[in-house]
DNA sequence: TATATTGTTACACC
DNA sequence: TGGTGTAACAATAT
């Protein structure tokens, strides 16, 4: 499932876009495209020209001349491939989960895949981007996230399980149910404590695992557990480094205990009990 | 056919 | 008001 570091390969990816411009927009499923109709949207962003590409959160930005952004956000199993050239205008036979297209004047085609259909496309203008921004916390793998903004988020939250505080994104940005298993897992820190009963050390290892997680995550292009591929149609390869993320019933590879798991906030939670506390 | 899946939101409650 | 907890929701594969 594409969290911060799947979200951030797509962008650094899509960087290539940049420059291009976009000449025709399909769907076969415009539910997903949060825009008052579906002529509307294609109307606004064709013949616009890509002026950058970034990240806001999960939500990828694609930022046009008309100072308007797509904003896309990919859920559970949304995909964009960039094709170099398209058969069909539309989508043929065969591409069952193939459900908008943007076409490019020089890159071929931004294709969008989602088999769970969860997925969105809006169009911001900078007013929507600035109001987004302001029920979101920090981004954790820019250089500004310190100790002790840590510090700060862990107070503001202190009554939550550390896990759903590192998966809130009105403090802290990206991390979704696998990341949040491993950076706890790395930094040695129980899911169930509360945020408010780490130490001033679990706080310091903590912030360590935050950066050290999401960038190992992003160096090697994500985790493909499912359904997650970049922009390429190419798999990651975190998930060969996953600790305890659906691992329970295993043998924990420092130290062979049982890798648990228990229900966080209505979602799945893993760890070892030996090596976190 | 019932269930699991996830990020986000809506809403009740204190 | 804002923090918190929970349910609901999107749609599909298995």
């Amino acid at each position: 499932m594409p969290e911060l570091p799947e979200v951030q390969t797509i962008v650094n990816d899509l960087q290539e876009i940049v420059g291009d411009q976009f000449t025709d927009f399909f769907s076969d499923f415009p539910k997903a495209v949060k825009s008052s109709s579906q002529e509307k949207f294609r109307g606004k962003i064709v013949g616009k020209k890509i002026e950058s590409v970034n990240r806001l959160g999960k939500i990828i930005l694609i930022n046009l001349s008309s100072k308007e952004s797509i904003a896309i956000h990919l859920k559970m199993t949304g995909k964009l491939i960039l094709v170099e050239s398209r058969k069909s205008k539309a989508k043929s036979a065969g591409e069952k989960h193939l459900h908008h297209i943007f076409y490019l004047k020089k890159h071929g085609a931004l294709e969008f895949h989602d088999v769970r259909k969860f997925a969105t496309i809006s169009l911001l203008d900078e007013k929507d981007v600035d109001l987004i921004k302001k029920d979101y916390g920090i981004d954790p793998i820019a250089t500004l996230f310190s100790k002790k903004d840590l510090d700060a988020i862990l107070e503001k939250r202190k009554n939550k399980s550390i896990k759903l505080v590192l998966m809130d994104n009105s403090v802290i940005l990206g991390i979704g149910n696998i990341y949040a298993s491993e950076i706890l897992s790395d930094a040695g820190i129980l899911p169930t404590k509360t945020a408010g009963s780490l130490n001033s050390e679990e706080v310091s290892e903590l912030h360590t695992s935050i950066k050290k997680i999401l960038k190992k995550a992003i160096r090697l292009r994500g985790t493909s557990v499912s359904d997650y591929r970049d922009s390429r149609g190419l798999k990651g390869s975190f998930q060969n480094e996953l600790k305890v993320y659906k691992k329970h019933g295993q043998k924990c590879k420092t130290c062979d205990t049982i890798i648990e798991k228990v229900i966080i906030g209505q979602r799945s939670t893993f760890f070892c009990p030996k090596c976190q506390s």
